[in-house]
RNA sequence: GCCCCCGUAGCCCAACCGGCAGAGGCAGUCGACUUAAAAUCGAUCGAGUGCGGGUUCGAGUCCCGUCGGGGGCACCA
């Protein structure tokens, strides 16, 4: 890029001296251990007392991919080393490291191709991304690295998960509790067994699987999310709103089968309540909220046939209004309710053409069951049919229709609603298609022209024999309508949640094996502690055996299972030798990031997961600074906003699992979470549809033309197949990586996403050239910086920046620190750039203060000023407030909102002194021709507005 | 369909509690250096804030409507 080095001076800033002090300095940085973060206690602590100010920055967990960084990857890392940069000058004691989220699909599925051992390829992917990174100058401390594949690490994966096994939610205290604790309740009396049978007549089986059922994590045999062309099952949260599983767009079917499960949903009230304690960004809380889905209402219980249908409604108020019910067509009860003959008068519209209400549900039921999530969605138009049964609305003895359609889904609520199409739009349409009756029961108004009204109003048509709610708001209604329903026992007020408990088996070999094992009973045992961990074994294949991705009677098939030699194993588990069989699935790779920020603040820890002092001191609640709800949580967590369902719920949920059991003070794991934007690019695809170097296309009059040819132009991510992919590396090369790196910063705000532009790279180059300059002789390479007296302009200028780049540090916003800078450093150049010397006083704060930004540059130019030590822990200039005002302020006059003149008035002049100042100027004089303003209005230090 | 965020010079972006629309960078133009060009340096040009209304002495900022872009949720009872 720059090869016209032969011509330049010989001692000017170019990529390639860059390139060397950079080299240099991270070197320097390494020997020295310069970003060892002290600890309190252990191997990481020094003899020093710590400073009671710390600061914890954290970037989410990086997959090592194997195809390398883009300059996109690492603004995050940019913007968090920024930061913590620049705190540590301050003299906290900053936590900054990085490790690798290493289990997962890639390195199994290249494992599967070529054979080789996904270890392999996960530990030169690590290495390749550490080289990548390690160029950019992040200030980590490298001691602290860890990878979720290292042995040691998922040896304390495993432990917590028996933690997780261990204990059970204690609904009266609101808390998990330690298994053991419930036992003995049991045991004692003290909580009644299932079937009502004192504990000591249980058989030694029937307890241990009265205990399993209270676990935290679980087996159960339940409907799950099986991707035969994954060959694993997945979570929930892992699937599509289209049926398909987020890696790999697969198909996506509901199937039964005996899989682990976390009980995630005993949280579901304190992972929602507890939102309002984080300092997060809104649309990720309401990510949360959204898919943890709370909402209050009541069950009712309506008789029909014998039977009881349960329903769950958020609107008990409109009970008198339910004219109709609808079950799942999967509901268990359907079969029993279908009636043998259609009653006399049923309407044509709701037999679908059947003979017989058991064929019209038998070949409902088969529609609905060949229809994908995808086409369900797709058309919104109801479809049902009546099942010939009544049932009784509790609050007036009508007896209501009972129909199955596939607007009713299985899987929430009850599975199964009373219809209330005066008040709900679905049920609205499905009233008005098969021709039920609907009756207002809260009043929309006059002018209401609409359908279904889900408003507020009074409520109407509500009354029978001891119960009226007519008159009453919805609030209101709902109160007294649950009041009623419970003494009656018809039903009672409850909470229902979207949120699901979370599916934690995956059939694939590359993740963390389960520490348990079973017994001759096929029940699960936890291995003991002592025998963690619990090692992959090698296996002949390492990927699951995988099948058509549309074969939903396929069966997972796990590669542990192959490794007969494992699975099988004799071990004394206290009751002398025994053969055991393992468990032979592995954990869902949100495993390892669910409690990594507490492995780096102890990584060598033996003993323990962390040492409760580290993790005190690192993520305690600090009530003097956060405020007396503090949840503690490390201090900024810096990361793309895709994960804020999945990894940000399940790493909240663990924490406070620990929280719970005593093991962590700090009941959130994130106390600020910021999301970073991206960086986005142009591609450009030639006219038949093929993609074309996006370096190479030129750009003339608006339109743009690779080797001549016209080209279309794109905008989107980064990416090798769309040929617009620019690496941290070569930017490295071509600029530096202190110019790259400002320039990352530079761009916009962090939080927003950009396109990139090389072009724009320059910019930050010659900013950094101009510095240099203002330092260093281009021609010689001496220091021309003397001990010159400042002007007082100088002063005003050099406080003005320092007050203003500490308060943009502080505040993320690294853009406009970076413009205050240059602004500065623009300034110096003029007033200096010619002169004999710059400013020793002008000089190292600038060089200061770009520090944290480009901290190779910084270091060199400080220790080139005669500094013998690092500028890594500071100092860090302080504003002088006697230099943050200005002499004189010149005031804009306005009359009528425009400006007309202006006047220059001492700064300490009052309001009146500048009224007085305004109205004398010539020209505002002239504006008013004599006449007394209406009004003058005086904004001190900005402006004055004149109103005739 | 519902909810949220964003629209400021050719481009990326500033503008604090409503107070002079511009801090910074790119590109453009002019000049210096050069035989010339690149690089570098210096200077300079540039929008009335997507659009329409309202509140106000004063609106990029607040309110209503509308258009465009991005994101989330989507038969959740």
């Amino acid at each position: 890029m720059t090869d016209g080095t032969e011509q330049a001076p010989a001692h000017r800033y170019t990529a390639e001296l860059a390139g060397r002090i950079e080299r240099r300095w991270q070197d320097y940085w390494a020997d020295h251990g310069t970003y060892h973060a002290p600890n309190p206690k252990g191997p990481l602590a020094e003899d020093t007392p710590i400073p009671s100010d710390k600061l914890f920055v954290q970037d989410m967990f990086p997959y090592p991919s194997g195809s390398g960084l883009h300059v996109g990857h690492p603004l995050g890392f940019i913007g968090t080393d920024v930061f913590a940069r620049y705190h540590r000058m301050t003299g906290r004691n900053v936590l900054h490291t990085m490790g690798f989220d290493a289990f997962g699909l890639p390195a199994e599925q290249y494992a599967a191709q070529t054979g080789t051992h996904p270890r392999t390829t996960t530990e030169a992917n690590i290495e390749r991304y550490l080289s990548q990174i390690r160029r950019l100058g992040l200030g980590h401390d490298e001691r602290r690295r860890i990878a979720t594949t290292d042995v040691e690490y998922y040896r304390w994966t495993q432990w917590i998960f028996l933690q997780i096994f261990n204990s059970f939610y204690d609904e009266k205290q609101d808390r998990a509790r330690p298994i053991a604790e419930l036992e003995r309740e049991f045991a004692e009396g003290e909580r009644e067994t299932p079937d009502g049978r004192p504990w000591a007549e249980l058989s030694g089986v029937e307890q241990r699987r009265v205990i399993d059922s209270h676990r935290l994590v679980y087996i159960s045999e339940a409907p799950v999310n099986w991707a035969p062309g994954l060959g694993t099952v997945v979570a929930n949260e892992e699937v599509t709103a289209e049926g398909l599983t987020e890696r790999g767009n697969f198909p996506v079917f509901r199937k039964n089968l005996r899989q682990w499960m976390m009980r995630i949903t005993a949280y579901a009230d304190r992972l929602l309540d507890d939102l309002d304690l984080l300092d997060w960004p809104e649309k990720v809380k309401t990510m949360q909220r959204n898919w943890i889905g709370r909402s209050r209402g009541a069950n009712v219980r309506f008789r029909a046939d014998g039977e009881t249908i349960e329903v769950f409604t958020t609107r008990p108020d409109t009970l008198f209004g339910a004219t109709y019910m609808v079950l799942a067509p999967e509901h268990p009860l359907v079969d029993r309710l279908t009636a043998a003959e259609w009653p006399e008068g049923t309407d044509e519209r709701w037999t679908g053409g059947a003979a017989t209400p058991a064929e019209a549900v038998k070949s409902y039921r088969a529609e609905a069951a060949r229809k994908s999530e995808l086409d369900r969605q797709e058309s919104r138009d109801k479809s049902g049919v009546f099942t010939g049964a009544f049932a009784t609305n509790p609050v007036n003895g009508e007896q209501i229709p009972v129909f199955i359609a596939d607007y009713v889904l299985m899987g929430y609520g009850t599975g199964a609603i009373m219809a209330v199409p005066a008040q709900d739009q679905r049920d609205w349409d499905f009233a008005t298609k098969f021709g039920l009756r609907i009756v207002r029961t809260v009043d929309p108004g006059e002018d209401f022209e609409g359908a279904a009204f889900t408003g507020e109003g009074p409520a109407i048509n509500s009354s029978n024999e001891d119960l009226s709610l007519n008159g009453m708001g919805v609030e209101d209604a709902k109160k007294a309508i649950i009041a009623w329903l419970e003494e009656k026992g018809h039903g009672e007020g409850t909470v229902q949640y979207k949120l699901r408990d979370w599916l934690f088996a995956r059939q694939r070999y590359w993740g963390e094996p389960f520490p348990i094992v079973y017994d001759e009973n096929d029940l699960p045992i936890a291995l003991p502690e002592e025998h963690l961990p619990v090692e992959l074994p090698d296996v002949p294949e390492y990927a699951p055996t995988t099948f058509d991705p549309d074969d939903a009677d396929s069966e997972p098939q796990p590669p542990l299972a192959k490794a007969t030699d494992w699975v099988e194993v004799t071990l004394d588990l206290g009751d002398g030798p025994k053969k055991y069989r393992r468990d032979t699935n592995v954990m869902p790779q949100w495993a390892g990031s669910c409690w990594y920020q507490l492995r780096y603040i102890d990584p060598d820890n033996a003993e323990r997961f962390v040492d409760p002092e580290n993790e005190r001191y690192w993520m305690g609640p600090r009530p003097a600074e956060h405020g007396v709800n503090d949840p503690g949580g490390l201090d900024l967590y810096v990361g793309g906003v895709e994960h804020a369902v999945l990894h940000l719920l399940y790493s909240r949920f663990w924490h406070k699992v620990l929280y719970d059991l005593g093991h962590v003070s700090s009941a959130e794991p994130y106390r600020r979470l910021y999301n970073q934007g991206y960086i986005q690019a142009f591609a450009y695809t030639d006219s038949r549809g093929v993609y074309v170097p996006a370096e190479d296309v030129e750009e003339r009059d608006g339109k743009y033309f690779y080797q001549g040819e016209e080209v279309t132009q794109e905008y989107g991510k980064m990416g090798k197949s769309l040929k617009n992919v620019v690496t941290p590396d070569e930017m490295s090369e071509n600029y530096g990586a202190d110019t790259f790196r400002f320039y990352e910063m530079s761009m916009g705000p962090l939080d927003d996403s950009r396109p990139w532009a090389t072009k724009d790279v320059v910019g930050s180059q010659r900013f950094l050239q101009r510095l240099w300059r203002l330092v260093v002789d281009e021609a010689t390479g001496a220091v021309r910086v003397a001990d010159i007296e400042l002007t007082d302009d100088d002063r005003r200028q050099l406080h003005k920046t320092v007050a203003g780049v500490r308060e943009d540090y502080a505040e993320l916003r690294f853009n406009t620190a970076g413009a205050k800078l240059i602004e500065l450093n623009n300034y110096v150049t003029k007033t200096y750039g010619s002169a004999e010397a710059t400013p020793r006083e002008l000089a190292e704060p600038l060089v200061l203060m770009l520090a944290p930004m480009c901290p190779h540059i910084a270091e060199e130019l400080w220790q080139r000023l005669g500094h013998p030590d690092s500028l890594v822990h500071g100092p860090f200039p302080v504003p002088d407030e006697k230099w943050l005002v200005d002499e004189t302020v010149e005031y804009p006059i306005q009359v009528n909102g425009k400006v007309r003149s202006r006047v220059t008035v001492a700064a300490d002049a009052g309001q009146d002194d500048v009224r007085a100042a305004a109205l004398a100027d010539a020209k505002i004089a002239a504006l008013l021709d004599g006449a007394e303003p209406r009004k003058v209005i005086v904004v001190p230090g900005r402006l004055v507005n004149v109103v005739r």
